[in-house]
DNA sequence: TCAATCTTTCAAGAGATGTTGAGATATCGA
DNA sequence: TCGATATCTCAACATCTCTTGAAAGATTGA
């Protein structure tokens, strides 16, 4: 993950339909959702859940495929964790207990 | 962390300059950075400088602090965890494998 | 092939955001 | 107090982003 990347990761996820989205697939895990289920889950006008859906997709946030006549959306979870290395990179410099809580705050879950 | 805020953290950190910025206090750990340093270090001006560094601080990821004539900004290390928490939040779903990565790319650190 | 379903693309308007330079505010040493 | 240093605030401008509705593309079953 370099800079530019994250950028572009960031401000995807700095739009409330767009945040709602990559959350809602998170929880939805490997197997995805349609983007017609995403888009009603969240409120969103097909056209609107499209256009969020490939800019989450551009930035590599998200992966689609085609099944039949739905395209299914998944979580790129690599990447959601390239990100936060990414923000996370160097910051204990000798100080471990700084940074301890963003490793405390994900163990529970796994 | 509600999604309120999580929203105005990663809008603050969509912005290379403000990216930079909260990467930079994130190495100079606990003891912060002043102003001048950080505008100088980021290429900005004061005034730029002065815009981004109030945006992080509003939105909770950098904190300051008055000495002397400088205010120094560091790190908010728990909103930066929190952030992580948000975002990952229910990621597993009886698939620990998918968000383990997240947690590997954070160990080595600490 | 035809009609139905699911999704994407396009253009236009409204609104939000970043940059700039000038000036204001706060602190300190003489 | 005065001048110097460090930082912030403000307004105007340019630019980017989001939303909307209509139309186009892809896939399937009859």
């Amino acid at each position: 993950m370099d800079e530019s990347k994250a950028l572009q990761a960031f401000a995807a996820l700095s739009q409330a339909t767009r945040l709602q989205i990559v959350r809602l697939l998170v929880k939805a895990g490997p197997d995805g959702l349609a983007a017609g289920v995403i888009g009603e889950a969240v409120g969103a006008s097909s056209s609107k859940a499209s256009f969020h859906l490939s800019h989450l997709e551009q930035a590599g946030l998200i992966v689609s495929r085609r099944e039949a006549r739905s395209i299914i959306y998944s979580a790129a979870f690599p990447a959601l964790a390239g990100l936060v290395e990414f923000l996370m990179r160097d910051c204990c410099q000798g100080h471990p207990e700084v940074c301890n809580p963003a490793v405390a705050a994900l163990t529970p879950c796994c």
